[in-house]
DNA sequence: CCGGTTGTTCAGCG
DNA sequence: GCGCTGAACAACCG
């Protein structure tokens, strides 16, 4: 809709220098992992939507956007989201092949990347944009429930066999997640994330703030093997 | 009304 | 320079 449309206004309280993308061609809107890009010929716009931000095309909501992009054919509004510009080549800049949604999505590069970092917790690995670019806490959380992997495993500990399946089952549940976010239905499928009571076994969940980012983490002791 | 969070960055400290 | 912690941001739910 907007590709290689010209951007005629921008407003917005984002702190950066958006008036820059004033008149600027949108040469393509790319996105890798939980990053939003919009590609300008000598830059790019990187939004990123954190716990609360979003868009609207051609509408408004009551708060201000931190970004509008008006188009001579409708207008993009970005809410509560970081705005940041990338100046290097975006080759440069990003792994397209950990970018767990991608056609570019390469699950022996995901594998190295894990082997380089055997002390790692599997939480923490998860976690990891540059490994796995796009997935979040609810997902970490759902996968290591599905794999029946405690979150506290050590990487170099846990089989191959688990390895490749936590890589493959990551990617899965990624399109599951979209299409059950897609059709408003995310919630009731969520097997531990929020969970009390573990579903295979009956017994109550751990609920405990693990890895380096101290998220959330909800785990069954009684299905999940603890590889460490 | 308060506490918590699907996420990330940065300042401050040891 | 490092790793760690807490703050900041900011919208919504229970």
């Amino acid at each position: 809709m907007f590709k290689g449309k010209k951007v005629i206004e921008v407003s917005g309280n984002s702190k950066m220098p958006i008036q820059q993308i004033k008149d600027q061609l949108v040469m393509n809107f790319l996105s890798w992992g939980k990053h939003f890009l919009i590609v300008f010929k000598t830059f790019a716009v990187r939004i990123h939507f954190m716990l609360f931000g979003s868009y609207l095309i051609n509408d408004e909501k009551e708060t201000k956007p931190r970004l509008s992009l008006r188009f001579n054919n409708g207008v993009i509004n970005f809410y509560a989201c970081s705005v940041k510009f990338i100046e290097e080549k975006l080759d440069e800049v990003y792994d397209w092949s950990c970018d767990v949604m991608s056609p570019l999505w390469d699950p022996d590069n995901a594998k190295r990347k894990l082997k380089a970092n055997p002390a790692m917790m599997v939480c923490d690995a998860l976690l990891d944009q540059n490994i796995f670019s796009g997935v979040g806490n609810i997902i970490k959380n759902e996968v290591l429930f599905r794999i029946k992997v405690d979150p506290r495993s050590i990487i170099s500990k846990m089989p191959l066999k688990k390895i490749n399946e936590m890589i493959r089952e990551t990617r899965k549940y990624c399109f599951q997640f979209l299409e059950w976010k897609k059709a408003y239905v995310l919630k009731k499928h969520w097997l531990a994330h929020t969970k009390k009571i573990c579903p295979r076994d009956n017994v109550p969940f751990t609920k405990k703030h693990l890895g380096k980012t101290n998220r959330r983490t909800f785990f069954c002791t009684s299905c999940q093997i603890l590889y460490a």
